[in-house]
DNA sequence: AAAATTCATTCGCTAATCAAATCATATTTT
DNA sequence: AAAATATGATTTGATTAGCGAATGAATTTT
């Protein structure tokens, strides 16, 4: 492998790495569990959501998310109202003692990298913002081959 | 907040989710869990640890790596074995087994990646590393992080 | 109207994780 | 040397996450 290659690869992780520190510590700062707070999160970006969405962008399976709303509900962080027109959809949304938790744990990661990068120069900016979303793209379309192929080929399983 | 921060957050978080779909991938392609796997990593890695730094490399807790060791022995991909001048270490060790695994398992992120960086023009590598990198620096800048798994061809949970 | 679909939830199970307690071995103090 | 302290691994007991399969309710298709 080449050494650009391995210092990319490096870097990635160190990034990856810093991201799920931060996670966890901002999970403890609320009480809650990380995947707790990352429904939270993306229940109160959306207003409101369906179990189903809630499941497909926390990238867990639908059982796992109603595990998780009910622990958020239970906790008073959200509620479920039934719909109105299809009576089989849950919309699940932020109280607003839900919105207060967020805002008063702001993201210490998200906080730091925003402050530091918006005093780049605007070219660092644009290299930078470039950069991320080539790499996302990269490594996406790499999930999507790589996963068939995957399971077929099982080393040892039990 | 700026339109490119968040437009880099938004990637970042592309790129963190990216990954943790291929932890999960790969983890089932080998049979074993993805904390499993990254316990075998560190292992194979560094020849011989005992569980109190398993622990340290993998962040977690000394007795969740004792039960992660648990089930790589029960699956003959380490050994423990006493410490000679000090009885009270154990030394955790790869098998042939074990290494044997890690081989036939090749990361399909790591590999995508790879293939598709090494296909980029001189330049684009070049700014891909530097952004990666300042965003890596800009990251950690809060936080002091030992950074473990870096050396490691680690998978990276969520 | 019957069949198929869609959503949410429940159920049974395995894994991860932690803190506290326990056990064995070393090291230090008295 | 004996007692106290420290260290390392493990066990224990508990909670949470997560999955797949089954269930139930509501809607859409045939």
């Amino acid at each position: 492998m080449e050494n650009r290659t391995q210092t990319s690869l490096i870097a990635l992780r160190r990034i990856l790495r810093a991201t799920e520190l931060n996670a966890r510590t901002l999970a403890r700062a609320t009480g809650l569990t990380t995947p707790q707070l990352i429904v939270l999160e993306i229940v109160a970006a959306a207003g409101r959501l369906t179990p189903k969405d809630i499941a497909a962008r926390a990238g867990v399976g639908q059982a796992t998310a109603t595990s998780l709303v009910d622990k958020l509900e239970a906790r008073g962080l959200v509620t479920r109202t039934r719909g109105e027109q299809d009576r089989r959809v849950v919309w699940v949304a932020p109280t607003q003692a839900g919105l207060e938790m967020l805002k008063a744990a702001p993201d210490p990661l998200q906080r730091t990298f925003s402050q530091q990068f918006e005093a780049l120069p605007d070219w660092e900016q644009a290299m930078i913002v470039a950069a991320l979303e080539r790499v996302g793209a990269m490594l996406n379309a790499g999930a999507i081959d790589a996963s068939p192929l995957l399971d077929v080929g099982a080393v040892d399983r039990k």
